[in-house]
DNA sequence: CATTATACTTACCTATAAGTAAGACAGGAA
DNA sequence: TTCCTGTCTTACTTATAGGTAAGTATAATG
């Protein structure tokens, strides 16, 4: 009560674990009141549907990446830090548990997620995708790191690997996601 | 009742079908009971509970691996048909609307899964790597194709890269598995 | 012909999910 | 002081999930 919004990020922290360790349909909201010690009308005052609280998931996703990229995507800059910071990202939150990447976690259920939802997710990826092209063609240009072809297929390849890596390491172990992202600097002349 | 196994069977084509649309948690025995026409119970009966079907379901791709990969495994021979059938099969399954391998259904459930269901999926991508592993290595002896480094390292990355793929399809579309699989060939040095 | 096994159906159970309506209670504003 | 608003709780509802026990019909077998 002394500190209102506290609750509303909590719900918003706890949903992202549970989203990224067990998927959309794996967490309700039982499993985030509970860990909050409040009542599970409580998460439903904040968001009234489980869409709600999907789509605000999706939106904090969406300023994070907006955030990190903002400057780079405007003035441009070293493309290397986006990409190792991506990377670094990506393996801290598989180390978190937090395995399955939101687009991983939406795409299961996608076909019966409610249009709103589909839309953000669809538009988050086509952002994502924007990005990361863009941190391949500049790097490229800039001599950071090689690679032959299509700059956006270079990016889409890139990040299906991760996703399906990520994945991946839940089953047969976290080095299986190292692995991927070594051969990925290796494929972008990143030899260590 | 004529032809009794015919039940079963349609089972488990219903519940791949499912499994690969909408995830392990996705469907229920309703999904497939309502389906093929008969009682939620029936279901129950050739598959007690959902981790028999589960497993039932992995042995089942387990046989198809060995059956298509047997011969290549024991005796050699070209491996680019078994790239290329593995890739037809990949696309082939996305375009029925299969778009969730195994793997990627799997591994969002993955903490909640009974042990032996997790063991099974484990030792299935196991023999999955471990085949996969083979073809490129016995491709790249025979210059079927080309690429650098570990065997191994390149399989995982390319498996993963599929995975992502088609779970990213579902999102923006069938194009992007197309995109991928062009991604690998090119990589692999087999341009068009 | 009687028995038995197979392949179901009917009729349940328990657990859990998402969601809602109405009330409680604190703090600030009129 | 009263009223209002924001933040909850209590106490539900409805739907669906996985699962089970007991009975039924058919087909094969002795």
């Amino acid at each position: 009560m002394i500190r209102a919004t506290d609750t509303r990020e909590q719900i918003m922290d706890r949903a992202a674990q549970l989203l990224m360790s067990r998927g959309y349909k794996g967490f309700s909201y039982r499993d985030i009141s509970s860990h909050l010690g409040v009542k599970n009308a409580a998460v439903h005052y904040h968001f009234p549907a489980k869409t709600d609280l999907a789509l605000a998931l999706i939106e904090e996703y969406r300023q994070v990446l907006r955030k990190g990229s903002a400057e780079f995507m405007a003035y441009g800059g070293p493309a290397l830090p986006q990409l190792q910071g991506f990377f670094a990202f990506t393996a801290h939150q598989c180390k978190l548990g937090r395995c399955i990447c939101p687009f991983g976690a939406f795409s299961i259920d996608y076909a019966e997620l409610p249009e709103p939802l589909q839309k953000a997710t669809t538009e988050f990826m086509d952002e994502t995708l924007k990005w990361f092209t863009q941190v391949l063609e500049v790097g490229r240009e800039q001599k950071e790191f090689s690679f032959t072809g299509d700059a956006k297929a270079r990016a889409l390849s890139i990040l299906a690997a991760l996703q399906g890596a990520r994945q991946m390491a839940r089953i047969n172990g976290i080095e299986i996601l190292d692995t991927v992202v070594k051969q990925i600097h290796q494929d972008l002349g990143l030899d260590i």
